[in-house]
DNA sequence: TATATAATTGTAATAATTACAAAGTTGAAA
DNA sequence: TTTCAACTTTGTAATTATTACAATTATATA
């Protein structure tokens, strides 16, 4: 997705979504900034430019997004729930060392084995931790 | 695992973790049940047999049991903390509607495609989510 | 412009987790 | 056996993330 603000203004109105003022700049927020930020990332950066934007809002929009699938939160650890506007199945790796999130690329093909026979499965998620490049 | 009290206690002093009375008591729920228990539950169900359980010490020995690798969290959704005792790699499915949890098998090979190209992982986490047999 | 509807905000409530110090246990050395 | 140090458990308070809710503000349409 390209990221002007008519993208994001028309994504928003393709999904039915009135697109105010914050609900723009977060999801703007989330598809530029492609590091699965907090809502206190997200609350910290905007309340530069929005100084009435409520910590309330980031979480009223963020669930808003989840319900109407242009985002979903991914919990790598306890304690800090992250956003992501990419619904394509992807993983997340976390290093335990740094802290930093990387993204990867899963091959779908026949992971599960045993145990799912007749469920229905929408979302899937990968969460791996370890030892970045870097920290190695 | 066998699971009598013998063999509890001599898995937590292989591990070198001293087996005391709670200790061994809440390693003993994590592997006769089987259902990926919140602290509540834990809790809730120990504290009838133990009524000077504190809360903290199950915090306290389940961090304690993570650090020591003889169980891991499993997030699968915010605002609960599961525990696990398995920790060979398998999946945790989710239903939305009911909210159990189920076990499934991993077919591991290549999973994983890009973007993790000199990382060393050492933990993978599968989460699925959906709606289980009876949920249909 | 008037009005209904929806969005945003701020405060307070809830819930999970951790920090910390006090009290209790344990085991080895004297 | 007694003493002492180290470790474990406990309870309270603090911290943090999230949600509930009512009041205010903005928006759109008649």
């Amino acid at each position: 997705m390209i990221c002007t603000t008519e993208n994001i203004k028309n994504y928003l109105l393709e999904k039915n979504i009135k697109p105010s003022y914050p609900r723009m700049k977060i999801l703007e927020y989330l598809v530029i900034q492609k590091n699965h930020p907090t809502v206190d990332d997200i609350y910290i950066k905007l309340v530069k430019e929005m100084p009435t934007l409520s910590k309330t809002t980031v979480y009223n929009t963020l669930n808003l997004f989840i319900k109407e699938n242009i985002a979903r939160a991914i919990t790598i650890e306890e304690g800090e729930a992250r956003y992501d506007v990419d619904i394509e199945n992807h993983g997340h790796f976390k290093c335990t060392n740094c802290g930093d999130i990387h993204d990867f690329k899963i091959n779908e093909l026949g992971i599960e084995k045993e145990g799912l026979e007749d469920f229905k499965i929408n979302q899937k998620n990968f969460y791996y931790s370890g030892l970045c490049k870097n920290c190695l």
